[in-house]
Order: structure tokens, then C-alpha cells, then sequence
DNA sequence: TTGAAAGCGCTAACAC
DNA sequence: GTGTTAGCGCTTTCAA
């Protein structure tokens, strides 16, 4: 149909031979630029222009190793709370002139493997957000490429975390103000670094302020995991409940609402992570904010660094200080309807369950 | 501190010596494994795999052009519409061995230029998800790499789109079952696709169903944007809404009943999208479900068959269905309280807004 | 400051 | 079937 050659793009031997240098020059002009004449270099950049030659990353990444990539894996991209976080490390990669090659682990440490056997080799550094393989594998592919963590810490492995000790901190002073004096706290993965430490944390504050505090779970971190805790503690209820993640405050939420118990004046809920979706539940959330994008662009920062040489002697993992944001989920204790149940509000029609139910 | 000597990674060359044959009989092992002799390519995995070998990915490209990447761009990374599109693209990508390569445009068209020139000479395709970039833009990406659009359509390049016809219609039938009989559209960004086909749509089944129409707007496609409507929306009110999308409905939610508006009593609402947050919000949102994962899945499969050769000369775009998932945003209307006002209904303490009001 | 030449690790003819 | 030999497009000594 057309006339139009297969345009091949052009490479640095068209613009080297328009311009009447050599390829070696037209090379320094990109990469070196201080290395060539400043004419010249001149002249060489507006030949290429006029040719539109672009340089080809890959054929660049060959003899030099560098390929501008990094790779981001996450354990669950379809978790709401690795949006923010995504979106301040691409933004953080966008900034430093890199790539970023995203990769989904689908909640299985095996298949973050896989994938990062594929992807190795591509790129100059790895960020692992609430990696799901072991630690020993973790440090495998430490010794191979830069790597940082989020969301955990290992040793002699960069990492990212948030202050889980003081949100949780907060977030029982918050409850022990209000006058609550026991809580339950509903438990996450077990493989979950998080989840650990968020629940030391608990317990330790509790000894501090004074409170009790128990544990229920582990549950899956999602909204059906919250509900079914709901049914746990509903066997031994307490006036306040912090759950290890939003989707699951949300989730334990809806199922005692739906057993009639009232939120908050029945049961203070606090979450944490403060998802986008914690500002859009009724009542809206109480949670432990953490920041978010300010993790994901922290990691990929550090990582950068990494790559660029530092050594960040600093075995200490970064952390990033979390905030309580009080919504609605959260009030006083009504000294009169604690435990053992909350029978009497139930919604009409619902099934009864009390403290005793054997759910 | 140790003698280990930095161990260059094994190449091809290493595994041949090691297995006593040519390079080249190395890389049809892996590339072309029919045309190796069963004994010797057996052998050849063999001390590959004792030496730790893996095909260096853009050694490998450079001669072939074949990254075994697809870039994916999406206008706006935290905006959750994108989350299950990129998990369904994510798992397409890796089913066929692929990687994906993530950039966000950050709702900016320059932005989306500038990724995609950095970015397009590495990728063997591009999926790009709600562009933000003019047509002409568009298809001068598309001629130089195979391009699939999502959430758009464009004459010439492949497009996978949902049926916003089919899903507007719905909407309309459910609120005429339900006895509506005027309803106002709140518009989205003029720039986007959606937004025309959806109001056109609407304005169409209005004509069928003998229904009143409206729209206004247009807004930006978030919560506050949906805030900003309810105000717009009181000066003229209806008892249905359908918004651009389930932000927006969101918004426009918590701004009615901050004014004293009940839900779905005193105005039903309706969405698009079906996300995440839909169905947390109080109460639940009627939406428009978009199948997200799949136009993921289909945009990449259908670019990988591209890739792969096929001309893909159906010039239609492929049409994803939606489906009405009913909630409780949406109810009968009562005849006795539609316009003029719902001023009876005021919360105590709210300010009165009517339909002749003035903010 | 510039040019010539030798790779980076792999593939793809082309012979044998 | 298998080995030989050029490259892919760019960088990087090493001379000049």
C-alpha cells in the first residue's frame, strides 16, 4: 500500500555518520557529555534530533549493566492498601529517571519467586512490600541485587516500616481515655511481621496503661476474615476492639451491626492503615494511619541510594511515624451495658447471640 | 573479609565449555529446544543448572527485539477503579511469561508522553489504560508499538471497553421499575470517553423507557467532585441520580444526607464501577458493574496476540458486559415527598436547602 | 578531544 | 544435529 521502508530506528552510527564523527563521540556526547567538544557536541545533538534518534536502553543496559529498572513486588496487588503505596514508589522511581517493573506475588510466597527469578537480572534493585517468602529467601535475593523491604524487618536487610509500637500506643491511650478498660485485638496472618508487632505492642501498652488485653485470631486480613472474628468475640465480648487491618475493622464492623450491636456505643473498632475506603464506612473508621506513599517513596529512595553505592551502614530499618486518626467508630464506654452481652439492642428479626451463643 | 571472588554471573560460553559443545548449541537448548539432540540438550540443562545459568533477559533481547515485556500506563494510579484492571493485566502478563513494566501518568497527558518515549523502545507492547493523551497522540504510539486501549475507543486501535450502553440502560429500567421518572446524570471529566458514552446512553434509554433526563456537571471524577454536585444537584432536584462513577456517587451521598437528604428515601443513587468501596459505604451503593480483572486479562491478551502477529483487522472494540448489582442506595419513590423540596426530612440543626435554594 | 577496535551475552544464518 | 561466524546498539579502553 505504502511506499514507506520499514524504518528501521536510528541508531548512534546514523547520527555518528550525518554528523561526520565517530560512533565513540556521538556515545560521550550522551553519556559523557563534559568528555566532547562542546561544538561538536552541539552539532551531534541536532543531528540526532533531525534524525530522532533515540538511544536504546537495552543496548545501553548490555555492556554497562544498567538497565534504569527497578522491580516492585508486591504480596497482593489487589489489596487497597498497596495503592498509595505503589503510587509513591512509582512516583519516587518516575523522579530518579527509572522504570518500574511491577510484579504481583498473589498473596504466594512461591510464586514472589518465580517472579523474582524472571525479573532479577533486569533490574538494579528490588522493593519486596510485605513480602511473603521466608526470610532466608529474602536474603538470597539481597545478595544478589539491592534490595530494601516494606513492611518488615530483617537483619542486615534495608527495610521500611511504620511505628506500629506508637500507633498502637495511641491507639490504646486513645481507648483507655475514653474509658475502656479491656480490648481485644483481632490477629492477622501469622506470617505477618505486622501483626507481630502490632500485638507485643499492645500487650506491653496495655501493662503500661493499665488496660487488659487479649487476642483473638489469626483471622485472614480481609473484610470475610473480620466478620468471622465477630463471632469469636462475640463469645467473650469486650467494649473496645482494635483489629490488626481496616478491611478486617470493617468487616468485624458490618457482622456486629448485623447481630445488632451498635457501633460505637456498644463496641469501639480501630483499625489500621487507613485505606481509602476507612473515611467511607459507617460509622467511619478509627484507624492508625500510616503513610502510605511516604513508605513506598522512602523505600524506593533508599533503594536508589543503594544502587548509586551508599552503603547504608544503618542496619537499622527506617521508620515511619503513623498517626491515630479518630473517626466516628470510637466512643465512651457505657458503663452500663458492658459484657456479657449486648442483647438487648438487637435488630429485629436477627438472630440472638449472647456472650454464652455458641456460634 | 572473604575469598569468595565477585562471582560474574554464568553465561552461556561457561555452560558450553562445561558441557563440551558449541555456544550456539547452548541458546537453541533453551530458545529452540526441538532442534537439539534429546541426550546432549538434556546434558546441557544438566551443567546449566549446576552452574547456576540463566539466560541473561536483555543479552537476549538485543539481538531479537524480544523484551518479553508490555508496558502498562494508567492515568491515575491511587484512583481504585485501576486496581482489579491491573491485577487482571498483571495475571494475563505472567501467564505468558511476560513482565510487566507499571507507569503512572498522574492524570497528566505530558506526563503520559514522557513515560511512554522513555519506555516504549523496551516494551514489545503497550496497554494504555485510560489515557489521558489526544488521539493523534495515541495513534502515533500505536504505530511504532502493537497498542491496546482501555476504557476508550479509537478508530484503528484495538480498544477494550465496557458495554455502557447496555449497563446505562439497566440503571435507567431499574429506577423506572423502582417509579422514577426524571433522573439527573452527574457528569464526569468532558475529556473522558466514558462520560460521553454514558450520557448518551442514558439519554437514549430515557427516550425508550419515557423517562425525564438531566445532566449536570461536568466534575472531577472523586469524591469531592461528587460533594460539589449535591449542591448543584438541590437546586433542581430529582428523586435519581446516576453518577459518572462510584466516587462521585459517593460524595454526592455524603453531601445529601449532611444536608438531611435521606437515602435511598428521598433520592436514589446509582454508580459506576462496582469498586472496592461500594459496597462498605452506608448505604450500599447501586452501581453499574465494570468487569474490571477481565478488561484487564482481555486488553493484555488480545495485545499479546498482537504481538504475536495476528492483525486483529476487527476494528471493533471489544465490548465487556456490565451488570446492575442492585444495593441499597436505590428504592421505590414515594409519590408524597418528590420536588419541589425534601426540606421536611431536614436533619435538626442542618441548614434548609430547597429546590429554589442558593448555595 | 577524538577515533579505532574490542567486547557485553545472546541469536541467527550458514556451512559442515 | 552441531559448530562457525557475524552481528544486535552501545560503551570503553587505548592510541593518536
Amino acid at each position: 500500500m505504502s511506499d514507506e521502508a520499514p524504518h528501521r530506528a536510528p541508531t548512534i552510527y546514523d547520527v555518528a555518520k550525518a554528523a561526520g564523527v565517530a560512533a565513540s563521540t556521538v556515545s560521550r556526547t550522551f553519556a559523557r557529555p563534559g568528555r566532547v567538544n562542546a561544538a561538536t557536541a552541539e552539532r551531534i545533538r541536532q543531528t540526532a534530533a533531525e534524525l530522532g534518534y533515540r538511544v536504546n536502553p537495552i543496548a545501553q543496559a548490555l555492556p554497562t549493566g544498567r538497565t534504569s529498572m527497578i522491580a516492585v513486588v508486591v504480596s497482593d496487588l489487589a489489596n487497597p492498601f498497596h495503592n498509595e503505596i505503589l503510587r509513591g514508589a512509582q512516583s519516587a522511581v518516575a523522579e530518579a529517571g527509572y522504570t518500574m517493573l511491577l510484579a504481583d506475588a498473589q498473596e504466594s510466597g512461591s510464586r514472589e519467586r518465580e517472579v523474582l527469578e524472571r525479573t532479577m537480572s533486569t533490574v538494579e534493585g528490588i522493593v519486596l512490600a510485605t513480602s511473603r517468602m521466608p526470610d532466608s529467601a529474602i536474603r538470597m535475593i539481597a545478595k544478589q541485587r539491592p534490595t530494601v523491604v516494606l513492611n518488615r524487618t530483617l537483619a542486615d536487610v534495608p527495610s521500611v516500616v511504620t511505628d506500629n509500637p506508637r500507633g498502637m500506643r495511641r491507639a490504646a491511650e486513645h481507648l483507655g481515655e475514653l474509658g475502656h478498660e479491656r480490648i481485644t485485638y483481632v490477629a492477622g496472618p501469622e506470617a505477618s511481621w505486622a501483626d507481630g508487632t502490632r500485638w507485643r505492642a499492645l500487650r506491653e501498652a496495655g501493662l503500661a496503661l493499665e488496660l487488659q488485653v487479649r487476642r483473638i485470631g489469626p483471622y485472614e486480613p480481609t473484610v470475610a476474615g473480620g466478620a468471622r472474628a465477630a463471632a469469636e468475640l462475640l463469645k467473650h465480648p469486650t467494649s473496645a476492639v482494635i483489629a490488626y487491618n481496616d478491611m478486617m475493622a470493617i468487616g468485624l464492623i458490618r457482622a456486629l451491626t448485623t447481630d445488632g450491636v451498635r457501633i460505637p456505643q456498644d463496641v469501639s473498632v480501630i483499625g489500621f492503615d487507613n485505606i481509602f475506603a476507612a473515611d467511607l464506612v459507617t460509622p467511619a473508621l478509627t484507624t492508625v494511619a500510616a503513610p502510605l506513599a511516604a513508605m513506598g517513596t522512602t523505600a524506593v529512595r533508599n533503594l536508589l541510594a543503594m544502587i548509586r553505592g551508599a552503603r547504608l551502614q544503618t542496619a537499622e530499618p527506617v521508620s515511619l511515624p503513623s498517626r491515630l486518626v479518630v473517626r466516628a467508630s470510637t466512643a465512651h464506654r457505657r458503663r452500663n451495658r458492658t459484657s456479657p452481652a449486648w442483647g438487648t439492642t438487637k435488630a429485629p428479626g436477627a438472630e440472638v447471640s449472647t456472650a454464652a451463643g455458641s456460634r
